[in-house]
RNA sequence: UCCUCGGUAGCUCAAUCGGCAGAGCAUCCGGCUGUUAACCGGGUGGUUGUUGGUUCGAAUCCAACCCGAGGAGCCA
């Protein structure tokens, strides 16, 4: 391994290996570097929950197989210690991990570091501990397993748009300006001048369409609301497709297109994390192409079809609330809309009135627009947002007017549609929602490794 | 901003009508060769969120405030 070590050298101290390597190195001595997740002392035996960071396994301390002052030193180590084990790989039934399996008989055990009193126990514990020890909750089993499928839902989205030819051109955080209005926004001094943390990408998205095509934005953003619910974070991630020639159909096969791919890589390559999370797959095996479509007036009937017979809202005691037509649908609707449907479902044409000024009304019916929302099963909510946008430089103009927004923080936007405007749509997808909808976590705080909530920006 | 629930040992919780503040876990000591959040025996551990009030007596009742939770609205 060491091309540097006289074989004498190399015999004497054993390869090191992850724990994800254990199954093909049975029968052989090995190093594993790691953290003490875990001790079950019986006497004469200890056995040692080994986690570094790929993965978790079992080591046995035997006290005849080690020396004296040793076995002491394993009987002291604390939960967390770090610690380097050496000893040879065995493939036993009974030994726990991730993956299970294969365990190390221990021969010898370097202590790095003694851990102090480590305040997570491997037990249940209150939320608020939990938050304001995040930066330690993080090395806890389940929460390991929510950033790691975070982290392929990450890389499905980047390969799955990369593959589709949408071009990767991010848009700037430090706004003057929202596209919606600036209530929710999080004001910072620019020299003097007020900017705004941004809450979308998309006028600048649009602007690079007619550069490139077919584009994503992919980061962080902003938003001030005064939520307070598992649902809502201030400083989220979202990916925010857009594409040039694409009308409102376009998009939803787009969007059913790349949901379902996102769904189904976490299923091929994060078993194990969402088997540790007890998450009920077959939810999410059931997340192909093509996904229910809804129009606005549809949604409107089915709920008010349930107010009428006193119907409650899957999940809570509360009955669906009477809507109606012409507003916008609370979390009380969406959650009773979604729970008709096994799959994602698209629902289309909201109210003109309820939706961003840059939104298309329907040429046949102007008081509905060609928006599309898509809701995720289970409660989860909207997960992604997304609309056929405004080509007609006129039409645009009076949306802006129509809506009281400052007609020269728009000029460029404007711009856009004076030079080879076309038909384009784009989406919003909530990283967030959807790695907790993936997951099954009952709080988007998990799902990101240090949350930002309207309680808490600490750790 | 509004509504609802909560704050007791390091952690999770209990405490009947207002009457000695108590369990499990963690930690410490002892025991155990197959544990999976082990088990068995023993020890340590308290300004009951804060301030004020009622009372012979307050974790418990009253008032104000602080902190947390998740729901509405708003949104992804």
């Amino acid at each position: 391994m060491n091309e540097n070590s006289s074989s004498n050298e190399a015999a004497a101290s054993p390869p090191v290996i992850t724990i994800r390597q254990m199954a093909a190195h049975v029968g052989e001595e090995v190093t594993l570097e790691g953290w003490l997740y875990g001790k079950t002392g019986k006497g004469r035996l200890q056995f040692l929950q080994i986690r570094d960071g790929a993965g978790i396994c079992q080591a046995v301390v035997f006290k005849g197989n080690v020396s004296a002052e040793i076995f002491e030193l394993v009987r002291q180590l604390t939960q967390e210690s770090s610690l380097r084990v050496t000893g040879v790989v065995k493939a036993d039934a009974r030994a726990p991990g991730i993956p299970g399996g294969y365990e190390l008989d221990a021969s010898g055990l370097e202590l790095v570091q003694l851990a102090a009193e480590y305040p997570i126990q491997p037990k249940e514990h209150g939320v608020e501990f939990l938050v304001k020890n995040r930066h330690l909750w993080i090395r806890s089993s389940r929460q390991w397993a929510v950033l790691r499928v975070r982290a392929t839902v990450v890389r499905a989205i980047r390969d799955w748009l990369d593959r589709n030819d949408f071009l990767n051109v991010d848009t700037p955080i430090l706004t003057p300006n929202a596209a919606e209005g600036t209530t929710t926004l999080f004001e910072i001094d620019f020299h003097g001048e007020p900017a705004y943390l941004a809450q979308t990408g998309q006028l600048y998205n649009e602007a690079n369409i007619l550069a490139f095509g077919k584009v994503y934005c992919f980061g962080p953003t902003f938003r001030a609301e005064k939520s307070k619910t598992r649902r809502h974070l201030q400083e989220f991630w979202m990916v925010e497709p857009e594409i040039a020639f694409c009308d409102l159909g376009g998009l939803m096969e787009i969007e059913e297109q790349f949901v379902s791919h996102i769904v189904q890589r976490c299923l091929e390559q994060n078993g194990e994390e969402l088997a540790l999370l007890e998450r009920d797959t077959s939810y999410l095996e059931r997340v192909t192409p093509s996904f229910p479509r809804i129009h606005y007036d549809e949604a409107v009937a089915i709920v008010n079809r349930a107010a009428d017979a006193g119907e409650l809202v899957p999940g809570y005691d509360d009955k669906v609330p009477h809507i109606e037509w012409g507003a916008d649908f609370g979390s009380p609707h969406e959650t009773y809309i979604a729970a008709q449907f096994d799959k994602p479902v698209f629902v289309h044409h909201y109210p003109t009135q309820v939706k961003a000024f840059y939104m298309e009304p329907d040429p046949e019916r102007p008081e509905v627009c060609r928006s599309v929302d898509l809701l995720a099963p289970e409660g989860y909510g909207e997960i992604t947002g997304g609309s056929e946008r405004m080509a007609d430089v006129d039409k645009l103009v009076a949306g802006i007017k129509a809506h009281d927004l400052p007609m020269d923080a728009y000029d460029w936007y404007i711009d856009l549609r004076k030079y080879g405007s076309v038909v384009h749509s784009g989406f919003g997808l909530g990283l967030e929602r959807t790695v907790a909808w993936i997951c099954g976590t009952a709080h988007l705080r998990e799902v990101i490794a240090f949350p930002r909530t309207l309680g808490s920006m600490r750790p």
